[in-house]
DNA sequence: GCAGAAACTGCATTCGATGCAGGAATCCTG
DNA sequence: CAGGATTCCTGCATCGAATGCAGTTTCTGC
């Protein structure tokens, strides 16, 4: 319990309860994800492990499968920010390989304990791999709603949203790839630049 | 297995039948979806209306969601026919075009009465949502597959599946954002027309 | 016709998810 | 530091999807 004095005005107890309990719901999700997988691990375990009651669990998260992905707007955010950011001379598809670099980069999606048991569960339970598309499909909206307002005159709302679509289609496909060949976390950063470069490719004829 | 002489060696009576009530459950079931909406109609009456036991239904189909999509490997097939007639002429490219030009024009997948109800619950509710992106993304692996076979020196499996969806995912993005702009896909009519409106801006900078 | 295979069905059960209502914890104001 | 208002936690009941099981019905090949 912090002091009454501290000048900085932070979240009340409520909210910092309410924060750890979230935290521990992942944790504690993770690991039994991770040790008994995912079909075989109820919500009411998950809720008991983490010492609350099983009803309260959907007040954190609406679904199961919604734990899988605790900070699921990570990616379009850092994408919203490229574009953003963007330079004068930069077009459309140079915004784009540049967010799939920020993205590979600032990985703060990595450090969750839940990102490597995602991955790994995204190949064998079919709930998990249609969550995982569904939130792409919600960032890839608001891309190209950000691409449209960026290039009023060259991108219309349906290109745009045609491009988003492409490019995270591209990127999508190229990471199922990799997955398929049996492509472990091993070297992150050759997959990194197999991906940019097979995407750069899809994209070529976006450039005009 | 029909024997190679006799004229038009029919499937069973058991075939028969079976085929003729998985066509009144997805009827039935479009019907339904169509009226009342998809969360709204439950399993059990979709098996009443087509006069069999609820727990039947799951020997036709292995869950609600498969019931929006009784023929998901058509566009993979289509795709796939594109490839095995492809000139030598062609590139990748080529044939990715032609192949989703050939799946807008006329598919079997789109005479379904059920093709116009999954694309207008698709926007609204996420399991469908989810359904179909999966169903994509399975064909996109098929496609990705068969086009790395075909073009062996020039296109690894990575790139190939990196092109594979910039394809489908412009064409999807394009359809979300067409619907959201208020198009229509009332009927089996208006539900080419979108998907071919679709088509063509999705596609334009892959052409010429 | 008949024996065997396949299909249909009801029943019970599990699990995810939601509405509801009582009670507990926290917050805010005087 | 009370005391009421607000928000949160929880158990209970309920619904729907999905599965295993076992008994009956329907079809097939001979």
């Amino acid at each position: 319990m912090p002091s009454p004095h501290s000048p900085a005005a932070q979240p009340s107890l409520r909210e910092r309860k309410r924060e750890r309990t979230r935290r521990a719901l992942i944790d504690v999700g993770a690991e039994l994800f991770d040790r008994q997988g995912y079909d075989e691990t109820t919500v009411a375990e998950i809720a008991a492990a983490a010492e609350i009651g099983t009803r309260t669990f959907f007040t954190y998260f609406a679904s199961k499968e919604d734990l899988l992905f605790p900070e699921s707007d990570a990616r379009a955010r850092t994408t919203l920010a490229a574009i953003a950011e963007r330079k004068p001379s930069d077009g459309p598809v140079d915004i784009l390989l540049r967010a799939l670099d920020a993205v590979a980069e600032s990985d703060t999606d990595m450090v969750s304990p839940m990102a490597a048991v995602r991955t790994r569960l995204f190949r064998t339970v079919p709930a998990v791999r249609g969550k995982a598309l569904q939130v792409q499909m919600d960032a890839q909206q608001d891309i190209a709603r950000a691409l449209s307002a960026a290039f009023p005159e060259s991108l219309d709302r349906v290109t745009a949203a045609a491009l988003a679509g492409a490019f995270t289609g591209a990127v999508a496909g190229a990471v199922m790839a990799l997955l398929d060949a049996g492509a472990e976390a091993g070297d992150a950063e050759a997959h990194r630049a197999l991906i940019r470069q097979a995407t750069e490719v899809a994209l070529a004829p976006w450039r005009r």
